[in-house]
DNA sequence: AGGTACGAAATCGTATACGATCACTATCAC
DNA sequence: GTGATAGTGATCGTATACGATTTCGTACCT
């Protein structure tokens, strides 16, 4: 549940292409590699003991889901955080998680709420202790455990593309408004409620939304008083 | 204004993996490749005049775009038409193209709304004369008028995209259904009309997103009722 | 006759190699 | 001393080559 992995076009595990692209995105989402990082092709085929063809392959893919930006005849650098860049990630997962919320919502069960409700309270416990990485993480199990049965899976690869892109940033810190943290926690639970009354789709695509884009508007609000 | 190109990652103009991606998208959309149709690297390699690694690169770029197939050892071939997958992107393109009218309705200026309906008279016009190829086109470009000034590129982006993947299935007729075309022209006016007076923003996204999910719903019961 | 197994052709996946392009530095002219 | 310029190293882009895998046709067996 925890992994954020998952692209619609599978590609062939076992080749070595695949093989390099699992790897350069891991070290991305897990912040081995940072924002500006220089990815020289040579080097990684080097470390993961392939040639350059296959590397660079998975460089491209990287490049089309927004983690790694690539310039002709120079290279490719991880992916930067230019606050331009966050806008319009938020902004765009604003609405397709809101989307995918409310295609989700008819098709989410007692059980699920139940398993959505455990995610969530252990949110609350990393508040006290201050833990954002963990916290981003169960954030993201939350809303995989509403998506479970989304029945749009081109939207659900929006979503998953959105959050890879975030993760790329995540070691920073500018991202974790405490403050905006523990609202995101309640408007969890207003979110399942809605669900579980059978709210109208509408309704939850409202409060799905709002989630994501308060947490923008915190972080803008930030960013205008230093 | 009727290029439907562009994409984010602008890739490399001159490059021979550019070139070959330019060329075999073209093919696909204006329907030279139908769907189904196997791509074979060697073959293409040799009508382009380069060799078979940029063509792989610019196969598997359009493969992340869902314009092609590509199986393990097997191939590429053209992406299908398959319902489910009509269904899926015609449902995500309602919901970003409506994230896409309103986000752009506040910048949309008199002389903009004058063109967009100017395109739309145009359609009315093929109506007439039932030519579903140029209908589809000025379809698009009467939303491109639209969404000229769209303040995030990404969304624009996840709209060009689904019109590449729908146009890659408008050679077959199946999706034209001329009392629905009809329809269409008349929201499109609606559509101007709230945009000239100031509607709200949720108002507007409303109307964007019927005019295209009631085109799914035509499909949907026109595929049930054969 | 039908089905299975084998073999050849086609195609893919990746390694290696080399020319092209760019960044960087040291040198020279002014 | 400062600017431009040529040289050098690093890295990319693509061609070619070859092993791996699949597919398809054919022959053989039941």
């Amino acid at each position: 549940m925890t992994d954020t992995a998952t692209d619609l076009p599978a590609a062939t595990p076992g080749s070595k292409s695949e093989q390099a692209y699992q790897a350069v995105k891991a070290r991305i989402v897990e912040g081995t590699y940072t924002p500006g990082y220089r990815l020289v092709l040579g080097s990684i085929a080097k470390d993961l003991g392939v040639s350059v063809v296959p590397v660079r392959e998975a460089i491209r893919r990287l490049e089309a889901e927004g983690l790694v930006t690539f310039e002709r005849n120079v290279g490719a650098t991880v992916a930067g955080i230019d606050p331009t860049e966050y806008l319009y990630t938020m902004q765009t997962l604003s609405i397709v998680e809101g989307a995918a919320t409310a295609l989700s919502a008819p098709l989410i069960d007692p059980a699920a709420i139940a398993r959505a409700r455990a995610v969530n309270q252990e949110m609350r416990e990393c508040l006290d202790h201050f833990d954002p990485v963990r916290f981003t993480r169960l954030n993201q199990d939350f809303h995989s455990v509403l998506f479970e049965h989304c029945p749009n899976p081109h939207i659900l690869d929006l979503v998953h593309r959105g959050w890879n892109r975030l993760a790329s940033l995540r070691s920073s810190t500018f991202r974790f408004v405490p403050g905006r943290a523990r609202d995101s926690v309640e408007e969890h639970e207003n979110l399942l409620k809605l669900i579980e009354t059978g709210a109208d789709a509408e309704q939850i695509e409202k409060a799905a939304r709002l989630h994501r884009s308060a947490t923008l508007d915190a972080y803008l609000a930030q960013a205008n008083n230093p």
